[in-house]
DNA sequence: CCAAAAGTGTTAAAGCTACACCCATGG
DNA sequence: CCATGGGTGTAGCTTTAACACTTTTGG
């Protein structure tokens, strides 16, 4: 005789904080796996859907509604006392639009995903694999869409698809790619912020997912 | 104040059956949805991992060890009375390995992919997700090791792949990309089976996923 | 010898990769 | 006029798609 399964829904929220993929993380104040970071999530009652508990959790945290919510998938046996299961779902937001809440239990904080330390259950391999599905679908989908504002330079485009995938890409090549495949258009506008020749700016054509 | 939340796992079962990708469902006997066809599956309890349990609905419906089988997605909100989640699996069999039940409660069959019944539940929606995801995977791993016995002529092969994706392939492209890809290896043997050549037979170098 | 499936190469088009120079601006 | 990032084209290579004839066997 088990007692009922309990059900959470955990979300990997990713943004680009000063040129670096970055996760959101808050600190356990509390047992279990207390001192550790872990993903934020919320325990799911059954009164919303899933996908609308992952959402309410990343809007809590970030004050953001995401842009771009997505899941993963699910894992068992996170604690070996009682049934739980957690579903799994990944976020990209634009890190300027987050507002962080404050507070003295269980601070959210951004960290480089190129140095993690250790993170409370099995949190590590979901970041992983959100990572890795963030870098599939950058290829073949506009989802960097939710890591950027509604107006940016191609060259801000560029050093995302470079955080995220962890190498160099030419930039000629994505600029051709890109503006080959029809997925951003230019405004009118350009910026000029420095001693040198204003950019153009951009936009998606689409904030919502699109496969190419 | 809402009861605690059931889980349960579901699971695709694809084979090829008489040249035609098929889906195995039971027939539901008994409310809810009474009469209508629906995926297996089976309530998750917590004495044993989410895998296991579809692993174990697999064998069950079967008889057959998946030779496949992978996590889908979570669904919630099947039952409108209560919480309910539903993590869905698929799997991959060799339709000639399969031993189905015999029962008049909840009995099995194939269906072909190709012209669903209506399904109890949202079960159309998971097998479309379902067939899309083998489609994708098809073309950048072994997956379709899961589906054919251990030996089996490049035709076989080829009609195996022509059944999932739904279109008519190359044959010579598709024996140059596989041979090349190095996912299959001539055994020696030959099949004599009618007036006609003699075909190769071949295998799997790894029947386990791989990637390209 | 006939019917049936097995086996095998080439060519054209498209896409990808690598690479270097001029432009516009602010100071 | 100088430093800084913005913007652009081409050539070689690899990959993909289209396509038809010869071989081996059983009856």
């Amino acid at each position: 005789m088990t007692p009922p399964p309990t059900v959470a829904a955990i979300v990997v929220i990713f943004a680009i904080v000063d040129g670096e993929l970055s996760v959101l993380l808050i600190h356990r104040t509390a047992p279990p796996e207390e001192g550790l970071w872990a993903l934020p999530g919320a325990r799911w009652d059954g009164s919303e859907s899933l996908e609308e508990a992952a959402a309410r959790t990343l809007e809590k945290e970030t004050g953001a509604r995401g842009l771009y919510l997505e899941q993963l998938f699910t894992v068992s046996g996170l604690d070996p006392a009682a049934p739980a299961v957690a579903v799994a779902y990944f976020a990209l937001v634009d890190a300027e639009a987050v507002r962080l809440r404050e507070e003295r239990e269980w601070p959210p904080a951004w960290h480089r995903v190129a140095s993690l330390p250790r993170l409370a259950f099995e949190n590590n391999v979901v970041i992983e694999q959100a990572l890795a599905r963030v870098r599939a679908k950058l290829e073949y989908t506009n989802i960097a869409y939710g890591l950027l504002p509604e107006r940016f330079t191609l060259r801000e485009l560029h050093e995302t698809y470079e955080s995220i995938l962890g190498r160099p890409l030419d930039r000629r090549n994505f600029r051709k790619r890109l503006l080959a495949s029809e997925v951003v258009e230019a405004t009118g506008e350009r910026r000029r912020e420095g001693a040198h020749r204003p950019a153009l700016m951009y936009r998606f054509l689409k904030r919502e997912p699109v496969f190419l």
